[in-house]
DNA sequence: CCACGTTTGAAACAATTGTTTATAACCAGG
DNA sequence: CCTGGTTATAAACAATTGTTTCAAACGTGG
């Protein structure tokens, strides 16, 4: 029955489509004849093309969201007002992103809709991920705060930002990374490898001393 | 002469529009006005808008390759044989990125192509990047190997590409960083403060701890 | 000055795009 | 049964895309 539905069946298809070839890249015809789904019918159920993307985006978030909120909820009420750990707060993001999967598809594929969404030029689709699902990244990062006081706020800003892009561009391009992993050493990594190997690296990042403070150059201030 | 040259003209207009709108977002008719360039004047000089922004990668990268190439010459010379500490590696490597813009645009395009191209679905840009530039990538990363004896190969090809990710993502979405950096924080930050932010926090996840074995789950052989 | 290869110009091309329209099929509730 | 709103279908739409064509303009070597 949920196969049946042709709202679903778009939605299956494009995000995949989308994930192996990008927003523009994909049209409207090829998710609809892939789906064996009329032409017209994304524009009927979605209104447009645009909002079928942000479809895809919000079947994958809002399990997300939901998920992520209450562990952090759990998190507060097991550590009750003292800060919680750094590693913490990362194990249980991790742990919150690696379960949507069970609810949706591939989590290769959530993973490389979300690096297509901060790549895209403009941002269109990064100022609509902001505007729905901001809070929950707001919470985390004050919890990180309390977690790293040691941290100037702009400093923190960036190196969140710096952990940001190691997951999102690895994990995006998974695929790609693989095959030549693969190629020069053994190993066939999963995104939950990948993970693991992510978490100590990011501690570390956190963690490493600050900065040299700016060179007074001349052209500035 | 330069700037009255049709290719020149063509290339610096492209560049820039790829740069803030995206390749397939980006029309040949956008580029050809907005350089006061006859339409035809793109496929007969150029033959094609793929070839086009080949053209425009080269531009940037012909430069860095060759200044890159240089400094890793004077490091091997100035070490002769011994191994090059991390540090000085990512610190030429930084340098020899800061320098291209003295020769072309800025340094925000180049790095927003080079997201561009990493994040574009299917490929094909990175494989030209791979296939044309990917010598002296494989030169550096010989040398981060001699520098790091102590990671597993496997380890630190992907620690690599974490560390990637952090400059390609946060230089290439300097702009929209920036807004709310500027409007939470005070500073006004420049590609130079981030790179300089950077150094450390590459310095720590290369030096990371070794992650965790993966442990031996079900599904696993 | 003329002739010839190179570059520019305006127009047309064929293909593809997202979206809309009008009709048909469906499928419940009276 | 049939009637009314919901969904599916095929066709057309208008706009935009990259590319090609062919004639005009250019500029340089004879």
């Amino acid at each position: 029955m949920a196969q049946n539905d042709t709202v679903t069946r778009i939605l299956d298809t494009a995000e995949v489509l989308f994930a192996e070839r990008g927003f523009a890249e994909t049209s409207l015809r090829t998710i609809t004849s892939k789906a064996k789904v009329n032409l017209a019918a994304v524009n009927y159920h979605f209104g447009s093309k645009k909002s079928l993307i942000q479809a895809v985006f919000a079947r994958y978030l809002d399990p997300f969201t939901e998920r992520f909120h209450g562990a952090l909820d759990d998190l507060e009420r097991r550590y009750r007002g003292q800060a919680i750990p750094l590693e913490e707060l990362l194990e249980t993001m991790a742990r919150s992103v690696l379960e949507v999967p069970a609810e949706r598809n591939s989590l290769k594929v959530f993973m490389r809709l979300l690096g297509l969404a901060y790549s895209q030029a403009q941002g269109h689709l990064r100022r609509y991920i902001q505007q729905d699902y901001g809070s929950v990244f707001t919470r985390f990062t004050e919890l990180i705060r309390q977690a790293t006081p040691e941290l100037p706020d702009a400093e923190r800003f960036w190196r969140l930002h710096f952990m940001l892009g190691s997951v999102i561009f690895t994990l995006s391009g998974l695929d790609a990374l693989r095959d030549i992993a693969e190629k020069d050493y053994d190993e066939h990594v999963t995104v939950r490898d990948l993970v693991r190997r992510l978490r100590p690296v990011v501690v570390a990042a956190m963690q490493a001393p600050l900065p040299a403070p700016a060179p007074a150059t001349a052209q500035e201030a």
